[in-house]
Formats: C-alpha cells, structure tokens, sequence
DNA sequence: CCGCTTGTTGAAATCGTTTCCATGATCCTT
DNA sequence: AAGGATCATGGAAACGATTTCAACAAGCGG
C-alpha cells in the first residue's frame, strides 16, 4: 500500500496532524503559511488519503451499491454505466451486484451493501415480494432509489407514506399505447404482445396499456392476445411458432410486438421458418431499441427510451438525497418512450 | 446504520470485546459457553460487524477493482458478471469503473481503488501506453490480473520480469488461424479482416495469425486484406462499401471476417445494399458469437470463446494471488477459440 | 505438591482519519 | 490600553473493529 499516512505529512511539514487534516479537506482556518507547507509535503511524499479510515471517521462510506438483475443485459448495463458516469463526478464509487432476480441473493446483497455502509442504493427488485428488505434498509436510514420497478404500499398500515418511494420510471404504458394505437391504425385487429412475466413493472405497465387502447378503441378484447415468457428457454421461437401456426380465438395475430433483442430474434426466427414475410404477412415491432432491430432487414419498428437517461435521472435523485435535501418534491421521474418508425409495419393483408 | 456495535454486543453477552470478536470471527480459544451466548447477543440484538472498521484495523478491504472499457458493451459485461459471481463467492465486492479508454481516467479509477484499498484489480487497459500506470500499482504491492491485454516490457531496465503478469488471455491469435485456414480451405483468395485498432492484444493477435495462414499456405500476402476500425462511426458500412466496390489490389475480397454486432452489422447491410447474397457472393464470418450472428439468416459462421470463462479465470487466478499465493505457476491463461459452423460461407463464386 | 503446559479471558494498543476543545496570538473596538 | 472577538494551532478523543499481551485457571506428569 501507500503507506505514507497523514502522520508523515504532518511531520514533514513540521505541523500537527490535526493541521494536515485541515489543510487537506476543509481548508477553513488554516494559514496559507501552512496550506502550501502540508500541500508541499503531501505531494513530495505522495500521499494518498485512507477511504477506509476517513469513512470509519466520518461515517459516509462515499459508496452507493447497486441492485440489478443481470449486468450483462446490455439494457442494464447501460443504465448502470450512466447512472457511475454520474456518481463517479460526484466522488462517489458504484458497487454492483448481480442478483439474478433470486429473492435470497438480493436480501444477501443488500445486506451487505449495509454491512459497507453504503451511503445509498439503486435497486431493481426482481419482483414485489422482496419490498419489505427495501423497506427494512430505509427504515435504517439508508437512501433508496427504486428504478423502473413498483413497490407496493406497506401492508402494515404503521408507516405508510402515502407518496411512496423515490423512484425512476420509464412510460411503458404510454410506449405500448402509441405502439398499439400506430398498429391498430394500420389496420390490425389482432396483435399478440410477447413480453416478460408480469412480476415487474414494465410488463404489467405494457400490459395495461395494450389493454387500454382495444378497449377504448371498442375493439374485440379477445384480439388483444398475451404471451408471457417466464424464462427466456427458446427466446419464444416456440411460443410464436404456436401463436402463428393455428388459428385459435378468431385467426392468428397479423401483427406482434415483441420484447428485447431474444424474444424479437425468436419471432424472427420463427416468422421465417413459416414463411411469413415481413412487413406483408406479419408486422413486427420490438419493445427497445436493439443493434438487431436497427439492423435488421427489413428495420424493425421499435419503442425506445434512453437508457442514459434512466441511469442519470436515478443518480440524480439519489445524489439530492444525499445532499441532504429529504424533501418529498421531485422524488420521482417518469421518462418518455418514444416509438421510432422502420420498415417492419404495414397494413395487414386482406383476411 | 446499525447503530448497535460490538461493544453492545459484549455487554449484553457479559463478555469483553476480545470475547466477541473472537466468538464472532475465527472460534478459536472460545469456550461453549461465551460463543453460545455471543451467538445469542449478536442475533437478538441484529448485529452486523462494520466492514469499515474491520477492513482499517486487518490492512484488508474486501474490495476487488474492476477498469473495464465500457461496461455497457455486452462482452465486457458477460466477463465482469462472471467474474464478480466467482469472487462474491469467495466474499469480495467487486467495484466497476468504465475508463471509455481514455487514459486519463483509467489513472483516475486506479489511483481511487488504490486509495480506497482494493485488496485486487482486474484491469483491461485500453492501450499498451498506461502500463507505467499498473507498474506503480504492481509496485506498491497490489495483486493485479491483466484481462486480454499485453502489457509490455519495462522500458527501464530495472526490473524486468521476465515472465510478465498475471494475465487471462483468449487465443485470438489461434482463433483468426482456423478461421482463415478454413476460408482458404473453401477457395477463398482474397479476404478481408474488419476489425478494431491494432492498439491492444486482441486486434494484434488476430491479424498476426491472420497473416500467418496466408504466409504458411503460400498464397499471394495482396489477399490478407485488412480494414482498421478506430472508431465504429458508421459501423464500418462505409469502408464495406468501399472495399466490395472496387477491385484494386487485384479484386474485391470474396470473404470477410468481421469484427462484433456492429462491425458485422455494417458488413451484411454494405452487402445488401450491393446486391450481394451471403454466401454465394460473399462469405462472412463474425468474430465473437453475438446475437445478430446466431439469428441472421443466414446464420452467421463465428469465432466463438466462453466470455464466462475469461471472467471466472480472472477471479480465480486473482483468488489466488490474494490467498497468499504469489508463486508464479498458473500465473497465466490461455484460453480457446472455436469456430462455430454455420450457414454464411460457402466456396466463392469462380472468377 | 510443585512446576509446566494448555486454554480462556479481558485490558489496552492499534489502524488512519476527523473533530472537539483548550490555548495562545492577533486584531478591532471603545 | 484593556477587554472581547476572531482565528490559527496542536493535543487528544473519538470511529468500530482486531490483535497482542499478560494474567489467570485448570490439567497433568513427576
């Protein structure tokens, strides 16, 4: 290590260590005889401060943990790699854990991202059921920033804040309306949504907004078709093969809205092994915008939001937090999804 | 915070604080009946040990730095996910910093994880030039593990260690051999290599075994023709065009080996906007089995290594360093490239 | 029964920093 | 010029753990 400590300097600069302390942090109170003699000394020596001690002392860590699911998903990975962007110029140190969506290795996580004292968390519960850990570690005291998830109300009707938990939030529901009411435009009447399980926010949102459209459009509910993927085994090739294959429940869907890059690729897949053509059989639309539906051919039509926004947006609030500022204004943003227009969209052929 | 110490705990155990951390840690010279109680006191009192104040008094932090490019590319994020399961398990936190390359703040993250202790590094260094930088590190005695880089000799003859750094590497350069041995071996001439800069091992190595087939095989060394990326503006669409447009050099390039999702995106759309089938036309081949490889049609031949195991190689051989291990056995990694068949080459056309 | 080893225990030092407090020194005001 | 206010400074007490060391008890062979 290092080595040098704030005791050499001290004593190099012929000062006490309280001086060097001083002089190095605040600079309030100190003369400029002694600044330039410890800065002097510091340099010279090449000190480096001790975190660990300065954090033991001061009881902020200069550490915010992290949360997420799975890292490698390159949607993740954005936002995380926005939200250190931000951090880091804030003198803050990211600390990331993949949790997988396991309940027990998120309670572990947290747990000892607690047992660091970090000064805050982002977190992205897998699910709801894990909300009262959350709960648990703001009761301590530890600023929390849920992204793109729900937590419901406390059931203990001892402390329920009515305004929730600061939080970022993407406009899924406002993204699969426009991508709704956009294909129902064209002329569908029976599109299938394939997404996540309805564990989180984005899909249940999606979910209600797809809903919302056919009912208020007075459209037949039953064209509304849902297909929800609990584990991505096949990427939906499957599922999309059964989907398109029969015609089930008034005909098969002329259009699909499809969620990520594999879920997409498996509808692509799928399309081509029964020789459905896209745009003429079968309109495709892909929820985020992905390198492969920007590169497709043809070019898929896709929702987009940015992910660097999510990211910085949850730094933003958590750094407000930890400035001090507790206040209840502006403790939740919700971001805008926009629906990018490509090739991958038509009309439906005459039935 | 917790709030409740170890001091609370002894004395609600009755015991000293010796006792406790005793009972708490090693076990050892414990007797029955003060672990029991201590067990006890610490459970009911919910107490959780303050890494701060551990990791200043044993010279230890816990903490593993990880400098990584940008952790938002989806390989980079495979590896540091592996990697962090592996040393999570072994009870290390892994911190991420994204460095862009830019020389300037890879020096900024590692002089930060150095201050705050890091007890390990993974680096990943975006060129050969900020060596000196992990020299230091390496000096002043912190395990550091090379991911897929060189890091050249020590220009200053003091210290040169003759058999390098600890490293985990990928066999790039074998991997560009098979690829090229196998596209000689269908007929192709004249191939094209798209691929990043030359300024770090994978490139460098790539493009050495590259030219190495071509030399060994006899073949006019005009045919190895090679398209450097700096920066993948237009993703390499731009240079594509170019290179399948003219026939200098005696002829268009009846292959094309090319780098990752976007390089490889830029290929196949220069390829259809020519009017050329892949593969009677062109033969291309990915480097790295992405998504847009598996799922394109045709499905895109690729150079295929285990992203999963270059990131629990790099913890384990970093594990093993840290566990006092400092001999130079294992010390390095090699590990394989495969060349995963698929449907996007083919015999060129004859001329 | 004594001396020696083995095993437990607690008081105190330590890690490197920040911060409280007392002590002078300087300066300004009346 | 005396008295109070402001400021720079160093000694020492935290922060919460681990670890050294000495003390003491018990077991045991001779």
């Amino acid at each position: 290590m290092s080595g040098i400590t704030i005791r050499d300097v001290a004593e190099a600069a012929g000062v006490s260590l309280a001086s060097v302390s001083r002089a190095l942090n605040g600079g309030k109170n100190v003369s400029a005889r002694v600044a330039r003699d410890v800065a002097a000394a510091a340099d010279r020596l090449g000190y480096q401060p001790d975190f660990l001690a300065r954090s033991l002392r001061t009881r902020t860590s200069g550490m915010v943990g992290c949360l997420v699911s799975d890292i490698s998903n390159p949607l993740n990975a954005t936002i995380v790699k926005a939200a250190e962007a931000r951090l880091r110029e804030a003198g803050y140190l990211l600390v990331v854990a993949s949790t997988a969506n396991d309940p027990g290795r998120e309670r572990a996580a947290a747990s000892e991202f607690r047992g660091r004292r970090v000064d805050g968390m982002l977190v992205a519960p897998g699910s709801d059921a894990n909300a009262k850990a959350w709960r648990a570690l703001v009761a301590a005291g530890t600023p929390v920033v849920i992204v793109d998830r729900d937590v419901p109300e406390a059931d203990d009707g001892a402390d329920n804040d009515t305004d929730g938990w600061p939080s970022v939030q993407v406009d899924h529901r406002g993204g699969a309306r426009a991508a709704t009411r956009y294909l129902i435009g064209l002329g569908h009447r029976r599109i299938a949504l394939l997404t996540a399980d309805a564990v989180m926010r984005p899909s249940r949102e999606r979910i209600a907004g797809f809903r919302e459209v056919f009912a208020e459009a007075g459209l037949d509910p039953t064209g509304a078709q849902l297909c929800l993927q609990s584990s991505a085994m096949d990427f939906a090739h499957g599922d999309t093969l059964a989907l398109l294959g029969d015609g089930k429940d008034g005909g098969r869907p002329t259009a699909i809205i499809a969620l990520g890059t594999r879920i997409l690729a498996g509808v692509l897949r799928a399309a081509r092994d029964l020789g459905l053509a896209v745009p003429r059989d079968l309109s495709v639309m892909s929820v985020g915008d992905t390198d492969l539906a920007a590169v497709h051919t043809p070019a898929i039509t896709a929702l987009r939001w940015s992910l660097e926004d999510v990211g910085r947006a949850a730094a933003d609030l958590l750094l407000h937090r930890l400035g001090g500022d507790a206040g209840q204004a502006q403790s939740r943003a919700l971001l805008p999804v926009d629906l990018v227009l490509r090739d991958s969209c038509a009309p439906p052929a005459v039935v």
